[in-house]
DNA sequence: TCAAATGGCGCC
DNA sequence: AAAGGGCGCCATTTGA
């Protein structure tokens, strides 16, 4: 049974269909959404949402939690994105467009869950107009978009992953990716609300431990202060270790040519300023990133409210808006704290990428390795000479791409050891140095290269003929002549440089440096092809997980989903069912791991704990 | 003068 | 001598 529901600013509108379309009962519209309770509880329908982060908070706020949603928006990220398409309105109403061959109209703004948008709101001066968002569809549009996209999911998600390499890939595997990604909505929107307990105190006394007590606006905090007058000293002159093209600058200055003021260069030149430089960097992290400011913004009544949205990172795996949610230093983490007479259950999935690459890879030596509770411990032992450090070196390594120095040398061994999960990797690597796309374990498609990419590596004579491959897969469109600029759109999947300006390294000029640049893009995006394989098949594992948990969660009063970061999360519950939930948590990752990876050996554990404080969880 | 790009670093 | 995936966020710097 569906339930497609609109938000309006009068209530809602609410109506019933049977799973082929059938209407069972019409709209009606309902200014109390508490009515929608009794719905959800009598006969558990899947709910229709053309974008649950927009329509959700208005049914939590009722009251009323769902059990199951289908995320128009979503799903059709993924399927647009399968045929190449990515950047395309999704919505509804642009679902409706392209089935009746209709203008298809734009996504309207998502809606700012958090209500203040920190974010300039306005359109720039010169920016384009927008063409308006299309019409509010009704509850039985939502659900002939439904069908539609039923329609146009296949029940295979055969393609260039896991199935092409031989391996087993779960039936219905498109669908089930769909349902996750819903059921991933609905957590986010329920954690978006929520938020993560954070004591504002415990805090406040983190910084001023670490940084002296908070400082007038536009002064630094204390031991910044006196770690500033350190550096000055140190050069002789005055440095103002804010700027790193001053500070740069003042090491050149004193016979140490470097480039860059990263962290992990400093550490390697001998002068006196280079001590009080790295931990004045580190204060001046905390206090930027996390500090009295971020707490004001962040944290109130007691939570750090983060908006969670997943669905907006090409793999698959969550981003957040506002508060660095997912980027929580281990350092501030006292701070989260259960409210009285609750417990935190923290639970990670155990080295998730390397078991993720031995389930897709079907590598049967690397799956034994990771039947263990440690699997680098496990590879050590196997042709490592017991070094855990070079296993998970090179194990990195052949995930990341790296391609020189210690962990180069290191992946030799992995290549004779495990050859049929380094040969995953680098197949998937070659696929995107020649212009192809890749999936993960679901089906999960990622952006092409942009057009851009494809003159500068298509036209250079070396690598590949820029087909874009997969099911259909047309590319990004018609090929817009040769004006040489612009191009591109919106996505950033060339690899870290996003482009290739920011690699200008001196004399560019023509013929050997467009010869170089061109191989340089096609290894980044070897790179980036390389690591999608296994990041997006470990977050489509990772958004079962959290699916089925969320399900089963229902039946403990008071749990609460807090926190997720790609492979780990939160749990705030009453004390006396801590011990339930940890089961609940285990037993849904065993339902992750049956559902993504069926029949392999692969085993992708989880070890929840129950604490009061989220730093004790390690 | 303001928006966009860059440098750097935190998390996984 | 310097490497290697994904992200967000801040201050500084640059460019229009």
């Amino acid at each position: 049974m569906l339930a497609a529901v609109t938000i309006d600013p009068d209530g809602a509108t609410v109506a019933i269909f049977g799973d082929d379309g059938t209407e069972l009962r019409p709209a009606r519209a309902l200014a109390d959404l508490t009515d929608l309770a009794a719905l959800e509880a009598e006969s558990h329908p899947r709910w229709v949402f053309d974008a649950t982060a927009d329509d959700y908070p208005a049914l939590l706020a009722a009251g009323v939690r769902v059990r199951r949603c289908h995320d128009i928006a979503l799903a059709e990220r993924i399927l647009l994105g399968r045929a190449g398409r990515f950047g395309e309105p999704c919505r509804a109403a642009a679902v409706l467009a392209r089935a009746n061959g209709g203008p298809v109209p734009d996504d309207p703004e998502p809606h700012d869950a958090l209500g203040a948008s920190r974010r300039p709101e306005q359109p720039g001066l010169f920016e384009k107009e927008r063409p308006a968002p299309g019409t509010p569809v009704t509850p039985a549009g939502l659900v002939t978009a439904y069908l539609d996209q039923q329609r146009r999911t296949p029940d295979s998600a055969s393609g260039p992953g896991p199935a092409a390499a031989g391996v087993a890939v779960p039936a219905g595997a498109l669908r089930l990716l769909i349902a996750a990604e819903s059921g991933s909505a609905l957590v986010a929107a329920e954690m978006t609300r929520r938020g993560l307990p954070w004591d504002a105190e415990i805090h406040e006394s983190i910084l001023t431990d670490a940084l002296g007590p908070r400082p007038r606006p536009g002064q630094r905090p204390a031991r910044m202060a006196a770690l500033a007058d350190e550096i000055t000293e140190a050069f002789g002159f005055p440095v103002n270790p804010d700027s790193a093209i001053d500070l740069r600058d003042a090491f050149r200055r004193s016979g140490f040519d470097i480039d860059t003021t990263r962290a992990w260069v400093l550490r390697e030149i001998d002068h006196p300023a280079v001590p009080p430089v790295l931990r004045y960097k580190d204060l001046a992290r905390l206090y930027t990133a996390n500090g009295w400011t971020w707490l004001a913004d962040w944290v109130s009544d007691g939570r750090l409210v983060s908006e969670y949205l997943p669905g907006s990172v090409a793999s698959g795996r969550w981003a957040t808006r506002g508060g660095g949610g997912l980027q929580l230093p281990k350092s501030v983490r006292r701070a989260a704290i259960a409210r009285p007479g609750h417990l935190l259950v923290v639970a990670d999935a155990a080295q998730l990428e390397p078991r993720v690459l031995a389930a897709v890879s079907g590598d049967a030596g690397l799956a034994a390795v990771s039947a263990g509770a440690d699997l680098y411990e496990g590879l050590a032992a196997d042709g490592f000479g017991g070094d855990r450090r070079h296993a998970k070196l090179a194990m990195l390594g052949a995930m990341y791409g790296q391609t020189t120095g210690e962990a180069a040398r290191l992946m030799a061994t992995l290549r004779v050891r495990y050859p049929a999960a380094v040969g995953y990797v680098e197949a998937a690597a070659r696929r995107g140095e020649t212009g192809q796309v890749v999936r993960s374990v679901l089906g999960r498609a990622c952006p092409p290269p942009s057009e851009r990419w494809r003159r500068l590596v298509g036209g250079s004579g070396s690598g590949g003929d820029g087909a874009a491959g997969g099911d259909g897969s047309d590319g990004r469109g018609g090929f817009a002549g040769d004006d040489g600029v612009l191009g591109g759109g919106p996505d950033r999947s060339d690899g870290p440089v996003g482009g290739l300006a920011a690699s200008g390294d001196g004399q560019s000029g023509a013929g050997d440096g467009l010869e170089r640049r061109a191989r340089q893009a096609a290894r980044d995006r070897g790179r980036f092809t390389r690591n999608f394989v296994i990041q997006a098949s470990a977050a489509d594992w990772a958004a079962v997980w959290l699916t089925v948990l969320r399900l089963s969660l229902m039946d403990v009063p008071d749990a609460e989903l807090v926190f997720f970061q790609h492979d780990e999360l939160i749990v705030h519950v009453p004390a006396e069912h801590a011990p339930r939930v940890s089961e609940l948590v285990v037993r849904a990752a065993d339902t992750a791991r049956e559902l993504v990876f069926p029949g392999s050996p692969v085993q992708t554990p989880v070890r929840p704990v129950a604490v009061q404080c989220y730093a004790d969880a390690k």
